[in-house]
DNA sequence: GCTTGACCTCAAGTTAGCTTGAGGTTGTAG
DNA sequence: CTACAACCTCAAGCTAACTTGAGGTCAAGC
């Protein structure tokens, strides 16, 4: 151990808590960064560990990997993130939580006004023809929680 | 076109607007269930145009196939579902909407404590060691909202 | 110098919710 | 009675977010 920063795929695995194949799949997925030893093996950077921490952070707060993606792309590569930067980040992800809550509770509000009414037409039913879209795109998990 | 109740798959598909592909794929799940023809066609009866329309409505509600097929079994199978049917189901749906907005109001309640904190310290982060379980299940689509 | 454990790559498997395609049959309009 | 649309059954493919396994390399202790 000298005094350089490196760390291996298994320390930063065991810092984080995150699986050695799931830190793999998210640098094959551009999400991190890493240098390679003489030997082929991973060698991460401490601020690493904050970069996986954050992911983690982010997916606790429903984004999904892409999202976070974009997310940090606007931190900082190799230095440890300002308050300034996490600030405009957090501001972000804030409003897209908003979003999803709103979308919830207008679909809440809508179920509210048809408890009882027993329509179930799709001609009528404000459930079924709503003008937002939850659960309407091509493919992939669509509007799942928990 | 007589007198029966018997439809076909093209017409159930037109009816609801759900493909032909994705009703035989419910009813391999066992969400609905059909008859067959003399020549191996499936035969649906009209009370599934509304069978289908619950399980697209229960969609846009965020629930999961499996969620679905649960509270399809508290509906009647080739009856009409009455006011109180649809009422039973519609009330276990809200809680469940309830259960999902408050926590995702529990979360930004946490990013809201967190902004401008800049910790990203896993051992400190409130949003990193929360109590209760955002995107924490095995496998599968976690926690993503449209 | 050999064993052991951490590491490497690449391929395939998992769940959800479907779609797409191949290859074959049915039903109906003309 | 023939054409053609609609139907049938598998099987495989798609996205997300990973895991698991096979088969091989590297590094360190004894």
């Amino acid at each position: 151990m000298n005094g350089n920063q490196l760390i291996s795929i298994g320390t930063l695995s065991e810092r984080t808590g995150v699986s050695v194949s799931a830190i793999r799949f998210y640098e094959q997925k551009g999400l991190i960064e890493s240098l390679r030893s003489g030997g082929n093996q991973r060698r991460f950077l401490r601020s690493d560990i904050r970069r996986i921490s954050f992911i983690l952070i982010a997916q606790k707060l429903g984004l999904g990997l892409a999202e976070i993606e974009t997310e940090l792309a606007r931190l900082p590569q190799g230095r440890t993130p300002t308050k300034h930067d996490w600030e405009k980040v957090s501001r972000s992800i804030r409003s897209q939580l908003d979003a999803k809550i709103a979308l919830l509770e207008r679909t809440r509000a809508k179920l509210d006004g048809c408890i009882g009414c027993g329509c179930l037409s799709l001609k009528n039913c404000r459930l079924y023809n709503p003008n937002d879209e939850a659960g309407e795109s091509g493919s992939g998990p669509r509007f799942v929680l928990g």
